[in-house]
DNA sequence: CCAGACGTTGTT
DNA sequence: GTCTGG
DNA sequence: CCAGACGTTGTT
DNA sequence: GTCTGG
């Protein structure tokens, strides 16, 4: 799945590479380390030309309360969810990545966090969806990541991956009609992704820092102590 | 008909 | 154990 | 996703 | 809003 993310990306690149500029609203700074109820930036087909902050969990339009919600969907049959009808149907967005973070579980229940990226690529996308809750005071901009099945790379550290697109089928996720876009949600099929240990302070969304993303250092951390 | 739910993940 | 907050 | 709280009464 | 359960 995909309960972490980063967007740390120069946001004259992050333009340049998406085809659309930051909403005047969207106060963009780099993040290192975004949990869900934060904000993602995302690019929705209703304007593929802008960049827009998003409540990361998707409250159904018809929610009586906006609480709780959906932080991922599951790809597979997110059209056939009540609590996400309408937004599978008409509303697909990009949802915009420097890297992501997942965790494996190890035998002794200790969790290995990893970073994710793709190479070669200063931010990419995952599918999303997203919605507008209304309250009586209160309008809520909200999105949700979908999820499949883990490609090769990830199915060493865990069982299900956000839906990552190759850059060639961003736009047509935000065109297409439900069936086309159902087909788009696979397991990332390239291998241009890489995944690197880090260190379990990302556990702490509060440790929102390039820090965060440095690889992991066995030497360092005493490992190789043994070795030499 | 009305009432009540509507979801994912991981873990036990 | 389970929910809320980040 | 993980971290951290999880409660009441009365008093300041 | 829309489906399922009673």
């Amino acid at each position: 799945m995909c309960g972490r993310n980063s967007l740390f990306t120069e946001q004259d690149d992050l333009e340049d590479r998406f085809g659309a500029e930051v909403v005047a609203d969207g106060s963009y700074r780099p993040r290192h380390n975004i949990a869900p109820g934060d904000d993602l930036h995302i690019i929705t087909n209703e304007a593929s030309d802008e960049i827009a902050r998003y409540h990361w969990s998707l409250i159904p339009f018809w929610a009586n309360e906006p609480e709780g919600g959906m932080i991922n969907a599951r790809s597979e049959n997110a059209g056939e969810k009540r609590v996400f009808e309408r937004a599978w149907n008409s509303r697909p967005c990009l949802v915009l990545s420097s890297g992501l973070y997942e965790w494996r579980s190890t035998n002794g229940g200790s969790k290995q966090p990893f970073q994710i990226h793709r190479e070669d690529d200063p931010a990419f996308a995952m599918a999303g969806l997203w919605d507008v809750w209304e309250g009586e005071d209160e309008t809520i901009s909200c999105v949700t990541i979908l999820t499949t099945e883990p490609n090769d790379l990830m199915n060493s550290i865990h069982d299900r991956m956000p839906v990552v697109l190759p850059q060639d089928a961003e736009s047509d996720w935000l065109a297409a009609d439900p069936d086309t876009r159902k087909e788009l949600c696979q397991p990332y099929p390239k291998g241009d992704l890489d995944a690197y240990e880090i260190s379990t302070r990302v556990n702490n969304p509060g440790n929102d820092d390039p820090q965060v993303i440095e690889p992991l250092d066995h030497e360092q951390s005493g490992l190789g102590e043994f070795s030499s």
